[in-house]
DNA sequence: TTATTTGCAAATACTTTGCATGTGC
DNA sequence: GCACATGCAAAGTATTTGCAAATAA
């Protein structure tokens, strides 16, 4: 097992996650987090999420987009995405375990999880669209 | 509406995606076009791949790594991806379209369409493991 | 003390783009 | 003929990594 050292930096770009509902990238994060420490690195970013998921304090979000986005609630919820501005937002109500279930031993798979991503338009592009 | 002329490069490219069943990533459709067409660039792969996904004729896969994937196959399907190795395979059964359905309106969102990707170990990589 | 972590900068990986040339219609 | 497409190379964007200095335990 990996010996983790509780640094600042470590310790502020978590509680800063954890703190935000909206699943931001890395380069968000780096901006949010600045605030706190001036002098920290993206590079610093990067190696701590990295960190965080390998230890399964937050997640990775696999988005359509080349900017991964990061989640700090580990429980088991979907997300919906717009389509136009990259938001993710998450959805109330429990996942469908039973998907899983269902699907397990398929062609020889073994099954872990699943996930469900809605695709859309948020409420603001629908307002910027003249809708 | 965008006018758009069947070159070989393109008739090339979408025979050889439409082919597969094996979501290739735009370098391994590159190596495999290459066969017939050796001066293909991998730039015009890139372009066409675009292209045809705008017009509606293939589509992207959201997979959770840097490398996008290509699905030839536009008929509505989920997929599963193996943590281990990247790959993406079909999953028979049709989706579940009052999914979007009960979401939809949630929050002002507009739902257009949902994604579900299971996540596993695929048959090459258990075996591999030792399992 | 000392193994881990950081800041910085350079490297990497994938994808996109500018431009002169080529080609489908 | 000419608008669209290609090949090539350079640029762009997100992420990762090497290394000397800093720091948590």
């Amino acid at each position: 097992m990996e010996k983790h050292r509780i640094t600042n930096q470590r310790r502020v770009i978590l509680e800063e996650l954890q703190k935000l509902a909206t699943h931001p990238t890395a380069a968000d994060l780096y901006k949010i987090v600045r605030r706190q420490l001036p002098r920290i690195s993206l590079g610093t970013i990067y190696r701590n999420l990295e960190l965080l998921i390998r230890s399964g304090t937050i997640r990775k979000i696999d988005n359509g987009s080349k900017k991964a986005r990061f989640d700090g609630d580990m429980s088991n919820h979907y997300h919906v995405r717009c389509h136009q501005c990259g938001r993710v937002d998450d959805l109330p109500g429990s996942p469908r375990i039973e998907l899983s279930r269902k699907i397990q031993g398929h062609n020889g798979w073994d099954i872990a999880e699943h996930r469900i991503e809605f695709v859309g338009v948020c409420p603001d592009c629908r307002v910027n669209n003249g809708m």
